[in-house]
DNA sequence: CTCGTAGTTTGATGCATCTCGTACTACGAT
DNA sequence: ATCGTAGTACGAGATGCATCAAACTACGAG
């Protein structure tokens, strides 16, 4: 009922995107918190000093590039990390981007 | 005695720059050829559709970020895959580069 | 010394992106 | 129905980046 979201399928999923989406402070931080969580999480819980909109914009950039997933819940939008489906395309990069020294 | 290249030191190096540099398509194509050699190669001498230029400002990101090492000899520059000291920096994260789908 | 080769530097151009404020939508609570 | 909250959409401004051509440097060969 809520309006879905596009998200790239595996087969969709371009190095090239991921890597640019990771590329960025923000978005790393971003992820970097998204991974400390087993669940996903409203997007405006994530603590940052940017305005709204330039949240939804990096929200947006990583998840077309398909390094999150975005699911309506009321009026706030769950977001969670894609990590079963980055691992299975790209084995040991989460890990090893994860683990850099921050 | 010919001139040495300013590259970044282990603790220099930083994780938003190595995604940046190999965000790019061009760069990406470059990384992977330079991959499957064991030695280092003349920059030129991997193929590519690009100016002289441009390929010179690739080179210098991808070395600026601390993914290539460049080490003049003669006229030409030999580049080189950074790869250990990126495994050392990210396990596992070049790998997962490599493997992905072309 | 002269020439060709390999690569850099500079400057310009066009496109992408990061950022914001404002206006808008969607949903829940009262 | 009204209000507040969470987030999106739309410009707009500034910066960054990819690209090229042209001029330049550095080295080796002859």
């Amino acid at each position: 009922m809520p309006e879905e979201l596009p998200h790239p399928s595996l087969a969709e999923i371009r190095i090239e995107r991921v890597l640019h989406a990771l590329a960025d402070p923000v978005r790393l931080h971003m992820v970097r918190e998204l991974a400390t969580l087993s669940e996903g999480v409203a997007c405006g819980s994530i603590e940052l000093p940017i305005s709204k909109s330039t949240r939804t914009h990096h929200l947006r950039t990583l998840r077309e590039a398909g390094v999150v997933s975005v699911r309506p819940s009321g009026t706030a939008r769950i977001t969670s990390l894609r990590r079963d489906d980055l691992d299975a395309l790209y084995p040991g990069l989460l890990e090893g981007i994860l683990n850099a020294p921050h």
